[in-house]
DNA sequence: TTGTACGCGTTATCAA
DNA sequence: TTGATAACGCGTACAA
């Protein structure tokens, strides 16, 4: 175990003060040093392996270079971790570190866990969530805050809206509606899941629910409404987000009284899926039915789920939903924020919420409409 | 902005001197401060709103009561993260923080990002991987250590073992051929996937790769051989980790040349994927042939994957990886041993690598095997 | 029982 | 061009 080894150690080894060695090490010496001085504190601090201890650092210069990264179930979540992925590469780059906490749905607990970091000097928060939510209320702190994949819902809370990167859901709706409808397909049906449920736990912030799914769906229908398709609406089903609830939905819409697959003219040709998962069960009925995708039927998905979409069979159409991006974006938002003053007011200067677009991914599981 | 209340402050607003609120707040008042003084300053630090900054207090403790958390893509993974839940939540308990450090498998960034949180002062690491991996070589670190789903192997480096908590996969494997076993089948066929393939980056230390498939593979062979079953080992195909080489190995192995499905007698009637995803494809190859799961062929997967295992049509039998669990014991086996001195060996004291149970998970993809 | 003084490792100010 | 010294906020021996 190589001990510690502090600032003042190499200014004795290379024989000169503490000052000197502060002003090589935090790269303020042009002017103030001798080259040749320079030369010799930078010498003696290889030699020595000496690592500046940030946590003297930042009770110095109250900033800790730290963030505080708050997440409601994302470290454990099937996919919206890469929205940690881009939000620590991007923190990483500019010298900051991340200090996590999940409260892994318990809502209550975030309060405090905020509570917890803040009092660990951290100079701002990213605060993320798995699925896009509203929430009723911000997450509860003074210090500079940035949401990812959520964003505050109502009027600007005290004046100040709280800046929101999240993903542009209703525009991915429409585009997979449009691929189909350009597709040719015509009969086309939209597994969707449920929308926002007021939610909230004792002592937690109320959120007011997920958002994607009616977002969705109304993209999907604004697009067939545009297209001329009659009562678009009645072309929406609300099902669920996982494997099980596609899987229901298909067989429902595809088959029968008798569990056998409608004729075609009776049942869709394409189907666009609220979820990559849902797709999944999507794909499966339609093998239990006999039918072929995507010649018998189209199927789309949304998310672009990691291990998922591109390893169906076929491998999924799907809408990709910007998690890297939004880790990245909303993390940069942070920090700009923090290195022009901090306020929070600066960092909302921006927009307040930003959508990002969720790219189209064409693959196997759409085909052209049967022609009639 | 509610300001930072320092101490000091807490005193003035007392009328008491900083060191008697140190007392009192740090919980060393018995027999020092009279309870009327204390009330008065726990009185004023409530009004104040005081928070110690920890900070400082670890610049003067020479203790962080952080950890770092440094992960290989666990952050981006699938389901591996709860890994990080349970992690989390036993250093919460215990009033330790964590830094994050995900390398998303570059590796060679996983020494400066381990420096780069030594430097913040954590007093111990965790690291862990997604998958169960074999290390040719320990983190880099002089610091406590101990491995979740990963281990160093050969023999251990200067004569002190690494701590690890990995699964037991060699046991699921062997607790899921025997469950269809019991079941009554005997023409069994397990996909499994490749082994330890030797990888490294440049500067990153060496891994010998993921080691789980050919565990469970091996546990399966067991399972059979004990049982009588002839040539095991044939029973065994390598495929792969996710759905189209479930799809693929599946159609192999119950499909004739014509693409049909083949005679109840020349086809297995159970088949082990080595993944939840890859026993999906399974599935959807089974709809595909027109096959019953569990009627015509049972399946069994691995890992019992969040939304997925649990979600399926049929829901799937399957073993649990315990990464919760894993993620627990490591962080408990750390900070047992920064309690009790630090020292890595001390922790090393258990047993250096500890087996967590995969426990079967029984649903409705498996049944009894057709009577012959 | 309370208060004083010093140290943790660094940076910033100011004098030499 | 350098070096001594005072903070940063807290913990703790030791003196009062």
């Amino acid at each position: 175990m190589t001990r510690r080894v502090r600032l003042a150690e190499v200014a004795a080894h290379a024989g000169v003060s503490v000052s000197a060695v502060s002003l090589v090490m935090t790269g303020k010496d042009a002017g103030n040093i001798a080259p040749a001085t320079r030369d010799r504190i930078l010498a003696s601090a290889r030699e020595l392996d000496y690592r500046p201890n940030s946590v003297a650092q930042s009770l110095r210069k109250q900033r800790s270079h730290a963030v505080g990264l708050v997440t409601d179930a994302i470290a454990t979540s099937p996919f919206a971790g890469r929205i940690i992925g881009g939000a620590m590469d991007t923190a990483a780059e500019r010298g900051y570190v991340l200090l996590l906490f999940d409260s892994q749905d318990r809502r209550e607990e975030e309060a405090e866990g905020m509570a917890e970091l803040a009092r660990r000097q951290v100079d701002g928060f990213l605060y993320a969530t798995m699925s896009l939510v509203e929430l009723a209320t911000p997450p509860p702190t003074t210090l500079p805050l940035v949401l990812a994949n959520c964003y505050v819902g109502g009027e600007p809370t005290g004046g100040v809206a709280v800046p929101a990167v999240i993903p542009d859901d209703l525009e991915g709706g429409r585009a997979a509606a449009e691929h189909l409808l350009a597709l040719g397909h015509r009969r086309i049906v939209m597994l969707s899941a449920p929308g926002a449920g007021r939610r909230s736990g004792p002592g937690g912030f109320p959120i007011v629910g997920n958002a994607s799914g009616p977002l969705r769906a109304q993209g999907f229908v604004a697009a067939l409404t545009e297209a001329g398709v009659a009562r678009p609406e009645r072309a929406v089903r609300v099902c669920g987000w996982d494997i099980d609830d596609g899987y229901a939905g298909a067989m429902a819409v595809l088959a029968g009284a008798d569990g056998q697959a409608l004729p075609e003219r009776e049942r869709p040709s394409a189907i666009f899926a609220v979820t990559d998962r849902s797709a999944a069960g999507v794909i499966l009925a339609a093998a239990r039915l006999g039918l072929d995708v995507p010649r018998d039927l189209s199927v789309v998905g949304f998310d672009d789920q990691e291990a998922l979409a591109e390893r169906l069979s076929p491998p999924l159409t799907t809408c990709a939903l910007p998690h890297r991006a939004m880790g990245e974006v909303a993390m940069s938002w942070l920090l700009d924020g923090l290195a022009t003053g901090g306020s929070r007011r600066e960092i909302v200067a921006r927009d307040a919420v930003h959508r990002l677009a969720c790219p189209l991914i064409v693959r196997s599981s759409t085909a052209a409409a049967p022609t009639p």
